[in-house]
DNA sequence: CGCTTCTTTCAGAAATTTGTGAAGTTAAGG
DNA sequence: CCTTAACTTCACAAATTTCTGAAAGAAGCG
C-alpha cells in the first residue's frame, strides 16, 4: 500500500506546514482558528476543503470551523461555495484573490485616515501636532494609491513567472 | 487666563483623537496600551513625552507605560532618549522612521517566507499544493522588494509637499 | 410534509491576555 | 556612600477571548 504510506507522510508534512504557518499568522494578529483553517486550505491539493474535512484534519469542532470561515469570508480571504445538490459547503482559496485581502486592508486604511482627518481638524492644521497628523494622513493616502499599482505589477510579474495560474 | 482655557480645550481634543486613533490601531491588532501611547506621542506638540506625562495623560500606571514603550521600541515605532542629567526618559516618534515600522513588517514577512519555503520543500514543488505555496512565497518576495521602492517614492513626495520636515 | 444531514448560534468553561501594585534595580546628587 | 527619583520586573487579579457541546435552523430527498 504505497499510497497510504504516501498519504500518511503527506498528512504529516501538511500538518507541520499548516501549524507553523498558522503560528506566524497568529503572531501577526490573526485569530488562531482562522489562521489554521486558512493554512490548511493553502496546503490542500485543490485549494478547496469541506467543513467536515477541515474539522477532522485540524481536530476542531464544526462550530470552530464555522466561526473561522465566517471571519475569513468577511475579510475575503476565502470564498464559500455550495456543493450542488448537497448540504455540504466548500471553502476555497482563490489564487490571487487573497493576496489583495491580505495586503489591501483598504477598509483599515480608510478608518485610520478618517481618525487622522478628525484629529487634524480638531487640533488645527497650524499646530505642530496638527501638522504631524496631516503628514501621517498624507502618507496613508499615498500608500493607498501605490498599493493598487503594486498589485498590478504583481499580476504581470506573476503571469510571466507562473503563466496564468 | 486664556491660555489655560486653550490648554483645556486642547487636552480634550487631544484625548478624543488619541482614543479614537488608538482604537483603530487596536482593531488592526496592536496592543491597547501600545496603541494609546503611540497615539499620544503622535498628537503631542514636540512628538516627545516623558513616562510621567504619558502615565498621567492616559491615566495608566508606570508599569503599563513601561510595557507599552518596550513594545514600541522593539518595533521601532518610537525611540527612547535619556534627558541629560536626569533619570527621566523621553519617548519620541521620529518623523519618517515609524512609517516603515508600521507598514514594513520586514521581520514578519521574513518569517512567513521561511514557513512557506519549508512547506514547498516538504510538500514538493511538483504537487499542486506545493505550487500554490511557491507562488505565495514569490508574492511575498515581490512585495518585499516593492516596499523599499515605495518608501523611497514617499520620501520624495513628502519633501515636495512638506519640505524637509 | 417529515426525515435526515449539514451548518450555525449560543451559553458557558477554560485559557489567555492585560494592567496593576509592590518590590527590585539603576543612576543622579548631595 | 547614602538618599532619592525614576524606570523595570514580577506575581496576581480581572477582563477578555476562544473553543466546545448542545440545541436550533436550513435544505435536500423521499
Amino acid at each position: 500500500m504505497t499510497e497510504s504510506v504516501e498519504a500518511g507522510r503527506d498528512a504529516e508534512s501538511v500538518s507541520k506546514f499548516v501549524e507553523s504557518f498558522a503560528a506566524q499568522l497568529v503572531e501577526a494578529g490573526m485569530q488562531r482558528m482562522a489562521a489554521r483553517v486558512f493554512a490548511a486550505l493553502l496546503a490542500s491539493d485543490k485549494g478547496v476543503l469541506t467543513s467536515a474535512e477541515l474539522s477532522e484534519q485540524l481536530q476542531i469542532s464544526p462550530a470552530a470551523v464555522s466561526g473561522a470561515v465566517r471571519y475569513l469570508a468577511q475579510t475575503h480571504m476565502v470564498s464559500r461555495e455550495r456543493e450542488p445538490g448537497s448540504r455540504r459547503e466548500r471553502y476555497r482559496v482563490h489564487g490571487d484573490q487573497w493576496y489583495e485581502a491580505l495586503t489591501n486592508r483598504e477598509a483599515v486604511l480608510k478608518r485610520w485616515e478618517a481618525a487622522l482627518r478628525e484629529g487634524v481638524n480638531s487640533l488645527g492644521g497650524d499646530t505642530p501636532a496638527g501638522r504631524r497628523l496631516a503628514e501621517t494622513l498624507a502618507f496613508f493616502e499615498f500608500i493607498e494609491g501605490e498599493v493598487a499599482a503594486m498589485m498590478e505589477r504583481w499580476r504581470v510579474h506573476r503571469e510571466k513567472t507562473f503563466g496564468q495560474g
